[in-house]
DNA sequence: CTTCCATTTCAATGATTCTTGAAATATATA
DNA sequence: TATATATTTCAAGAATCATTGAAATGGAAG
């Protein structure tokens, strides 16, 4: 994980939403969650979930992957663990 | 630390040049920094090294201290680890 | 008291991010 | 094929953030 997408992943944990979203990921676990629940679970409306769901995503923050008509979204714990090592390492 | 200091720490993050500044206090330690030799180090004008120093600081993440005309910045350690912290704990 | 030095503040501008609602896409089912 | 469902994409506008250079502030020294 380089410094630009270490500053990506800042950027993406920046923002109260996004934060929600994660927690609700952190719970849901290894199974995920669609993202039309995630939006309901947060009070976010489709378009803005999916806004949240694809910056998190670009920051490599959570995966995703599509099921029939629907997506799961899973939170990526590697990337988060990389996150913390920048804080240690290259930082701190 | 709350959410909403943990989000203004993440947005302090999320900016290479406050990044840059990070990385030289850090290597200074606890004698700190001129603000016009972080600036000078990482090459930006004074009010914009202003700028971001004030970003940081209202973030928790360095502290100042006037000394006769120059201000000393510091890192405030602990501030980084709590944001560790949340990560690990609130998240995951 | 004037001048100098280091830093901050301010106003203007440009860039980025967020929200909203409508339209488009992908997939399933009748 | 037509219709319904889940999600994404898009365009417009509002809000926030970053940069710039000029002016203001705080403190030291002549």
């Amino acid at each position: 994980m380089n410094e630009e997408q270490v500053i990506e992943a800042f950027g993406a944990l920046s923002n109260q939403t996004r934060l929600q979203v994660l927690r609700k990921l952190v719970e849901a676990g290894p199974a995920g969650m669609l993202a039309g629940d995630v939006a309901e679970a947060v009070g976010a409306s489709p378009s803005r979930m999916s806004f949240h769901l694809s910056t998190l995503q670009a920051a490599g923050i959570v995966t995703s992957e599509r099921q029939s008509r629907q997506m799961i979204y899973r939170v990526n714990f590697q990337a988060i663990g990389e996150v913390m090592r920048f804080l240690l390492q290259d930082c701190c």
